[in-house]
DNA sequence: TTTGACAGTGAACATTCGTTCACATATACT
DNA sequence: AGTATATGTGAACGAATGTTCACTGTCAAA
């Protein structure tokens, strides 16, 4: 029998149940009928980075099970099997939320920040909590308004900039309320 | 004892391992000494949605230890703690991959599809080996030069459009190479 | 003070775990 | 042919698992 198959099947379990099957899962999602068999197909699974054993041998998904290809750059092009060894793997989570309980996602609405790159329809990664540096986006409430703006010391003095000419910089008084700094924007196609 | 502390604990096991913690290791994570303590202290977790539980009573993480709280919008403001209970949990993995096995991380690379959103240093979720339809964004070789465009039909003739007006459309003549199709385009900031 | 609920301890239970053994079968190479 | 080498079977091992029980201490309400 070939791993691969056996392979997509636990890579399924382990979507569908968040945690990997044991041994005797194994069995039923491979077809073996020995633990044995499964035993050193997992031997030949960590080995390929798709599982990673603790100290207590508990088993825990590898690399290419949790994280996503990561290719060069569009101008590279797409490399050729042989370089695919170099290519580097990532976990989208890890890679994006530091602080998970301090983070939220909304939506964008406006366009504000158009110039920006962040468009009405987008996801923004917020997290609460940290004080922002000049030039973060950040989530504010000026004049009982949500905004999306630039936050910018000139001096001593507090600026809201928002990327839309249509829009003027906000020079806020007394009451600003910063809500959240953006970490991340995400913007996903195919609906 | 509280319980958000030995939250945080299990939360970080989690994070550090990519698996749960046994009843004996939540032990030395939480302090207790008695694992009867660490059962009931899960069984608070799992209804709070922290933790959750198989057929078998083996454990898996619950949509709270894996996912991000979803806000409404901008506009809408943060919501009060009150209404908190409503919002949603997501997980970015399951949300943004579907197809793991063929999907990829690119990094953006020159200013062709700017005024689409997307801007050079951003990174792309992209998909390989899907048929893309009509305004899809796509990764292709033209002029053995790989590039970011808009995927569109007029008739049953395939334009690359830019969104740029520094480009041009291109029309390709023989030699179209698709390579993926862009899923989801993400932008950190904060480094 | 007495009572009752709650939280933690310590020890025990049957079950399941990962691992290893010896043996059977198949496949490839000389 | 014969002979390694790999792959799967079946049964067994000790260790670790989730769960349960009886008991102790604590704190607040009656």
């Amino acid at each position: 029998m070939q791993s691969p198959k056996h392979t997509l099947a636990i890579a399924r379990f382990f979507r569908q149940h968040k945690r990997l099957p044991s041994y005797r899962e194994m069995l039923t999602l491979t077809g073996f009928k020995s633990t044995n068999a499964v035993y050193r197909l997992v031997g030949r699974l960590v080995e390929l980075g798709f599982l990673s054993k603790d100290k207590n041998s508990k088993f825990a998904p590898g690399p290419h099970l949790l994280g996503v290809s990561v290719l060069g750059t569009v101008e590279a092009g797409w490399p050729s099997p042989a370089e695919e060894e170099l290519v580097d793997t990532l976990t989208l989570d890890d890679w994006l939320i530091h602080n998970r309980e301090a983070t939220f996602m909304l939506k964008v609405s406006g366009d504000s920040m158009i110039e920006a790159g962040i468009r009405p329809g987008d996801m923004l990664l917020v997290e609460r909590g940290r004080t922002p540096r000049s030039g973060d986006i950040i989530v504010a409430e000026v004049d009982k308004h949500w905004t999306l703006k630039y936050y910018e010391r000139h001096g001593g003095r507090v600026v809201l900039m928002p990327a839309n000419k249509k829009y003027k910089p906000i020079l806020p008084q007394e009451e600003l309320n910063i809500a959240a700094v953006v970490t991340a924007v995400i913007r996903k196609y195919h609906s």
